[in-house]
DNA sequence: AATCTCGGCAAACAGTTGTTTACTGAATGA
DNA sequence: TCATTCAGTAAACAACTGTTTGCCGAGATT
């Protein structure tokens, strides 16, 4: 890559650096275009090079977010071991996700349901295919013989939706407080067997 | 109430109404003082007259918001009958609830966790009041004998969180797409029906 | 009937906003 | 080496923002 292009990456890494940083007490249409440029040490033209709109800096945003976040998904469903440890394993690597990108989790669970249409639709989409590859995962586990696809897939949002649940309370613990914190990994824990225990039990009636 | 008051209070309703129209398609943080008072029909200066920020606006607008919610809840949980009626009529008067009120919903899925702080404390603590309402209700059911206070505050932070879900899954169906809300309310079922099963095989272990 | 209260208004304040324009100067490629 | 590309800039645009001020006139109170 020539240098032209690597300046201006870092130029656009610089923007969504800013953004990120601004959308941690605000959402994204409060944020204004010279509010970031101002940020990110640039003219107010300059943003334009980048980004068509706000929203289409949201949705950058929301891909970088969910990349780190499909790496957490894969981690978890290759891992091989009891659904005790299963479950230990998850909501360890949540609440380490959420401690390590604390500004991209408080981004995607507020701009979830935000005021920007382009951005909702993106994380919805993302969302989904969570599901799908977390439904998959569930299909080849001997726990779900015998449940058809439909099944799986209310299994898959049933997951999905807890842990877009926990990660937003163990953002809400706050940051001096490490019992509290606690509390939130023993509180989903506790939920995901009792889950887990309705998937064992599932097909007896 | 005399005159002024009555008059008082009709302004105050055309400001928090005209404010959850314009909260359809935008956040509180990007909702402007100018903004609410020109949808209302009412002079600038005319909101502080009522309201001492956008934040307190917010604030009134999330009492009034829980306050149908909190007769939801009741409702579910005075009802009789087992397991599966329950159920029934819980998913049932969520979809209700999002038909009748819409905007109250949207809001609050917006500002959960939206860039007010006060608003999202409000909310906060009374999805709170909420858990332990349903926690109490939860502990005189016949299912729930031997269980200990933690454990039916984490299913009741469960069925809450559940519901929040569901009620935002409702609310995404496109409205003139029965289908849909037909597989919303389908999936919810089945993962209260899960949940069901687990708790009744949770004291087996 | 005279006085007081107070919800709502017009005007002014000093800023802010998004976006376009014509430009500069360094990286690029012939 | 010289022409071209193009990321970033400064300036200007009209319009908008939150909040305060003094004022009015209709309800309330005596």
């Amino acid at each position: 890559m020539g240098v032209r292009q690597a300046q201006k990456q870092q130029s656009r890494r610089a923007l969504m650096d800013a953004g990120l940083r601004l959308l941690e007490d605000q959402n994204l249409t409060s944020l204004g275009v010279r509010e970031v440029t101002r940020a990110a040490g640039m003219s107010p033209a300059g943003f334009y090079r980048h980004f068509r709109d706000m929203a289409d800096l949201g949705v950058a945003l929301v891909e970088e977010s969910l990349a780190s976040l499909h790496l957490l998904v894969r981690s978890v469903l290759e891992g091989r071991g009891g659904a005790e440890e299963l479950i230990d394993r998850t909501v360890e690597i949540i609440e380490l996700h959420v401690r390590e990108h604390p500004a991209h989790v408080r981004f995607l669970a507020r701009e979830r349901h935000g005021g920007a249409r382009q951005v909702r639709e993106a994380i919805a989409a993302e969302l989904d295919r969570f599901a799908e590859e977390v439904g998959a995962a569930l299909a080849l586990q001997s726990v779900s013989a015998g449940w058809g696809e439909g099944e799986l897939r209310m299994l898959a949002e049933l997951y999905v939706g807890h842990v877009v649940s926990t990660a937003a309370a163990f953002l809400e613990a706050p940051a001096g407080d490490p019992e509290a914190a606690r509390r939130v990994a023993a509180t989903a824990r506790m939920q995901l067997r009792l889950v887990s225990l309705g998937r064992r039990h599932w097909k007896d009636a």
